[in-house]
DNA sequence: TATTATTGAGACTCTTTTATCTTAAAATAC
DNA sequence: GTATTTTAAGATAAAAGAGTCTCAATAATA
């Protein structure tokens, strides 16, 4: 996987933080069970995230989590960095020890264009925007349920 | 992680055998011991690759494994398919199940086209190109050793 | 102040991946 | 035919990733 649970998880959560966004904190347990994500298991994820600045926490009634900054200036890059690190954009593809042009594999100059196509498209994708399409098109953030159903009620 | 470790494994023997192809056997304790790699390991790897067709094995003195067929005729696609299976190319980025045009997550097109860069160079890549360069250029295969150091002697 | 709702932190378990070890089967060479 | 070299197969172990559980800390509210 591109991507490893956590950061999948992460991901989904901070589109709908972004999609209800109004300031408001949203308890880790509304958004466990939308997003069919186990609470705690979520919760260790967010934690991460606050401690990156990503989200800002709040304890107790009506406490919960909210993005820092709006949706329009979170790019995924930012919380593939603070989950999964930078892994993915820096190591080499054949798995050897210290990707760099001064000592390459026969891969890297493809593999290196490849990944910056992965890296561009995590730096150059908001929140705000894939809320956007995902309400206008109704899509999915989990098996089933798309945006309507998710944030109704 | 891209490629799983033993994908990894499987990509750095194949370049091995493309590189010294000349129908002979090679031994995967040769392989193992030139490219670092566990010798037990790397030997459920390539069963893996002689199930799929892309190799044959010989038991027995001066025994070993080939390539089937040329490298120009061997894309990296065929091994990450052998080995790591199609779910790379066909997963959805949030990691939800049954990825389709028919019920997409608001990341598909972004990741679709990511997804279809990634597919591509696999598939245009062969052995013998990357063998090539890795002889021209002398690139490493391990952590240290270049193209000269593992053919020799 | 007591109760309740919430996040924080850590221990713990389960699963998958990675790696090792042992034995069997096949082929060769003597 | 016996010993040797090699792959095949499967059991086992160690490490990493994913997920669960318990309890503490904080804040609101009754
Ligand atoms: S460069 Fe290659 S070895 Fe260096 S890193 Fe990139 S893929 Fe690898
Ligand atoms: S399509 Fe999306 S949901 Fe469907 S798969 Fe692709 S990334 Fe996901």
């Amino acid at each position: 996987m591109l991507l490893s649970k956590s950061c999948v998880y992460g991901l989904r959560a901070s589109l709908y933080l972004a999609a209800r966004n109004q300031g408001e904190f949203i308890p880790i347990r509304t958004m466990s069970d939308k997003l069919e994500i186990s609470f705690h298991f979520l919760t260790k994820i967010l934690q991460q995230l606050t401690a990156e600045g990503i989200l800002e926490s709040f304890k107790g009634p009506n406490g919960g989590v909210r993005l820092t900054r709006e949706g329009t200036e979170i790019q995924l890059i930012d919380i593939v960095l603070a989950i999964d690190g930078p892994q993915l954009l820096t190591e080499c593809a054949l798995g050897l020890p210290g990707c760099g042009v001064k000592n390459p594999c026969p891969l890297h100059d493809k593999w290196a264009e490849t990944r910056d196509a992965i890296h561009e498209m995590l730096e150059k994708t908001t929140l705000t925007e894939l809320v956007h399409k995902g309400k206008l098109e109704n899509l999915r953030l989990t098996t089933e349920g798309g945006f309507d159903i998710l944030f109704d009620n």
